[in-house]
DNA sequence: TTGCAAATAAGAATGATTATCATTTGTGAC
DNA sequence: GTCACAAATGATAATCATTCTTATTTGCAA
């Protein structure tokens, strides 16, 4: 995946909490973290990172394009892989489950809806909130 | 638009400082504001509230349907009035300018990708980062 | 090895928002 | 109209995520 001086191609530094919080999103279970939840990992496997650092290190990978930064609902920041291509997520708002999905159709659209109005595009976020209804979600609205 | 006692109809005793809000929203300039902004305001127009009522009542009016609350990049919450119909933004990154747009195939493609996956639909949320390329907005990539 | 700029970590500070709680205010009953 | 009282307000403290500060540590190049 990542060479062990993959960020110095990036123009950081090689050190250890760095490549902790890199490895960690490399071998994690799951693929949107928080910054809190990074923290609470590293802990758990004996790779103490101070928090302020994590903090630190998850905005220098962003602004080094190593990591994608999303704002779900909750009012926390959670990262992601950068793997190149965009995608648009669906979060369940029961357990939290995260799908991603990428449609041609809705990217052309925005395009068009923002052209059309005589802006120029940088980004867009859009989430969608709903329901998973898999059978280990603790989904409460049950039909 | 609203009657004097509309409050009392969605379930809210209609106090000073819940008419002033409302009729801030009804009057003001600006269709998307912040409860800072709403403060501010307020403080301007003499028509002081507390900060803490402000934030506990835009709460209230959004949970009663009378405003809708949005996350915009930036880390606080923007309210508007809810006059029923959806809509998705588009917000310059240069000016704030907000713009509103609602295009049925967007909001088609998503419940597909959606069902596809299973998922039951509770809300979205779409917003286009841009730049307005508007004569007054003080835009610092000219072409 | 050594030197030192860059990075880390602990804790203080910040900004938005929510919780507390003593005081004030609608509102319905007389 | 006046009362009684639950509900609402507002000043302030608390919370939560995140950033800043600064003394100490560390990667790395000479
Ligand atoms: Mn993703
Ligand atoms: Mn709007
Ligand atoms: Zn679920
Ligand atoms: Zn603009």
């Amino acid at each position: 995946m990542h060479q062990p001086d993959h960020l110095k191609t990036v123009g950081l530094k090689s050190t250890l909490p760095r490549l902790k919080v890199l490895s960690l999103f490399e071998a994690s279970k799951q693929r949107h973290l928080s910054a809190e939840e990074v923290y609470k990992l590293l802990l758990t496997s004996g790779d103490d990172v101070g928090l302020a650092t994590i903090y630190r290190v998850l905005t220098q990978f962003e602004q080094a394009g190593l990591l994608m930064r999303h704002h779900f609902e909750g009012g926390k920041s959670v990262f992601e892989l950068n793997q190149g291509e965009h995608h648009d997520h669906i979060v369940c708002m029961q357990c939290g489950h995260v799908e991603e999905f990428y449609d041609a159709t809705i990217e052309a659209r925005q395009k068009i809806a923002a052209t059309d109005r005589g802006f120029t595009i940088h980004d867009h976020s859009l989430y969608i909130y709903a329901d998973c209804n898999k059978p280990k979600c603790p989904n409460k609205i049950q039909s």
